[in-house]
RNA sequence: GGCGCUGUGGCUUAGCGGUUAAAGUGUCCGUUUCAUGUGCGGAAGAUCCCCGGUUCAAAUCCGGGCAGCGCCA
């Protein structure tokens, strides 16, 4: 039985549309995901939204409409992303769905019922556009500084979590190397809980119109915490789903470095709680800058992926992304990057291999043996690559395939050596059909194409090796890429 | 303020203790036509942020700065 592989991306705000940086991680995760597949996994690919944040009602108060139908309508354009992205999730979990809420509140219930939940009153500085209390030296001239507002004094009480009674336990897993990724973000998260320690986090909100129910308790609801995190066991059927038995722990969460926190504390202090295995790694990613600015409402240049996918096409988009985005760094995203790429590298590069190749098939008959081309491929250094997450060192070891092919055609000239000719024409075929597989989880789109002119079927990781195809049903079809 | 990350040719990235610091892009030159005005070859272009230290040897390790960014429940 193929070994299972679960993975996930954050569920995201909908108080506002997409925007480049959501692109960013589920292209990311969809590029782990069906890697995973090409080697043989029985892969479980989870996105979706988070619809009770207390940021969605506030969105619906200022513009006056009703929440279900502003909820509904962004979660949608979340939803339509995944499909213009090209995604190969499984499902897509909204924190609205009933499933979700009968989970979130079998966890709150599993966990007080452990006695790890208590009631505690506490009054503090509120801020409502960080949903959260702060101190005073969070304050700037006496207002948040994120928000630019003066807080709230509120009393309240709350429902409390026991997270410091999980401080070893916590503290021994986060020190794991494996467990959080890249490197940096692990030693943040455990620096601060040696410097700091962990202390009881609040787990409900009084008095609110929108979110879940605390069982029992239908003046509070349950906090983000809770609420959000627990889409990845909900979305699998917890407690007794056969998905469940299945995927469950997760392999890798993605998420963005904002809330490497929330997932590598919180998240396991709830499942210790809750008695429930934890994820196996978190994966940390940068943010994207736009033009080399921050991408914010305020600035007004938030890009819409959605307009960059059906402008450029949707795999200059993800090879985009991918390219110059290193591992543990934040990126920067812009149209002339994305143009330079896609003109260059793939148009170029690519495109014009297969199309040269293509071409030449067409004409003269091919067969023979492998005469040395495949010693630029080293499949061992792009696997590692991928297991390390490194994926944009993993593409471009694949792209050093692709230009020694094209350095092969202009060395050995099958266009008037006859000698060779056969030979080499063979050789060229089985390079694209290995590079069509191996570039299938980073452009899948343009490797279904590559695959229906060569006449061959997608295929996994066991078919990349050279002499496996024997005869091809070569079949040129116009330009992969067009010039920008 | 505490903690952390980043700083390599114009640009985007590799390298992370040991030959003349690598690749792509951009610029310039040459060359080819099977191919998408594509490909291939070559040239110019780097005080590897700064200052110290460790070492026979440092872009790479350590300390201290500077700059950009992030996290602080």
């Amino acid at each position: 039985m193929a070994k299972k592989f679960y993975i996930t991306t954050a569920i995201d705000y909908v108080n506002g549309r997409p925007h480049i940086g959501h692109a960013y991680e589920k292209i990311i995760t969809d590029i782990i995901a069906r890697w995973k597949r090409l080697k043989g996994f029985d892969v479980y690919f989870l996105t979706g939204t988070d619809e009770n944040a207390q940021k969605n009602a506030q969105a619906v108060k200022e513009k006056g409409v009703k929440s279900k139908d502003f909820v509904a309508k962004n979660s949608k354009e979340f939803e339509k992303l995944c499909e213009e992205l090209n995604l190969s999730n499984d499902d897509f979990i909204k924190t609205t769905d009933s499933k979700h809420v009968k989970v979130a509140q079998a966890i709150f219930k599993k966990i007080f019922d452990k006695g790890d939940i208590y009631k505690k009153k506490y009054s503090g500085l509120y801020c409502l556009g960080c949903e959260a209390f702060l101190t005073e030296r969070d304050l700037v001239e006496g207002k948040c500084p994120e928000h630019n507002k003066a807080p709230k004094i509120v009393e309240e009480e709350n429902y409390f979590f026991k997270l410091s009674k999980y401080e070893k336990e916590i503290l021994r897993l986060v020190s794991s190397k494996d467990f959080i990724i890249p490197e940096g973000f692990r030693k943040e998260i455990v620096n601060r809980i040696k410097q700091d320690g962990l202390k009881d986090i609040s787990v409900s909100r009084p008095g609110l119109s929108w979110g879940i129910d605390v069982p029992n308790d239908k003046k509070h609801k349950i906090y983000v915490w809770i609420d959000a995190l627990s889409n990845y066991i909900s979305a699998l059927g917890y407690p007794s789903g056969v998905k469940f038995k299945k995927y469950w722990p997760a392999d890798v969460h993605v998420i963005g470095k904002g809330i490497n926190w929330f997932h590598s504390v919180i998240w396991p202090g709830l499942l210790i709680s809750a008695g429930v295995k934890l994820p196996k790694k978190i994966w940390v990613h940068g943010y994207l800058t736009f033009n080399g600015q921050k991408i914010s409402k305020s600035l007004g240049n938030a890009i819409n992926p959605s307009e960059i996918i059906s402008k450029y096409g949707v795999d200059p988009t993800r090879y985009v992304l991918i390219k110059d985005i290193p591992f543990n760094q934040d990126g920067d995203f812009s149209e002339e990057a994305l143009k330079d790429r896609n003109n260059n590298e793939l148009a170029n590069d690519l495109g014009n291999l297969v199309s040269r190749t293509l071409t030449l098939c067409e004409k003269y008959p091919y067969c023979g043996n492998d005469d040395g081309l495949f010693k630029s491929l080293n499949l061992v250094k792009i696997g590692n690559y991928f297991d390390s997450f490194e994926i944009h060192l993993a593409l471009e070891e694949i792209w050093k395939f692709v230009r020694a092919s094209n350095k092969y055609i202009n060395d050995k000239e099958p266009w008037k050596n006859e000698d060779c000719r056969e030979v080499v024409l063979y050789n060229l075929l089985e390079a694209l059909r290995v590079i069509s597989v191996l570039l299938s989880p980073f452009i899948p789109e343009t490797c279904e194409k590559i695959n229906k002119q060569l006449g061959v079927k997608a295929g996994d990781l066991k078919t990349v090796k050279f002499g496996l195809v024997k005869k091809y049903n070569v079949k040129r079809e116009g330009v992969l890429f067009k010039k920008i």
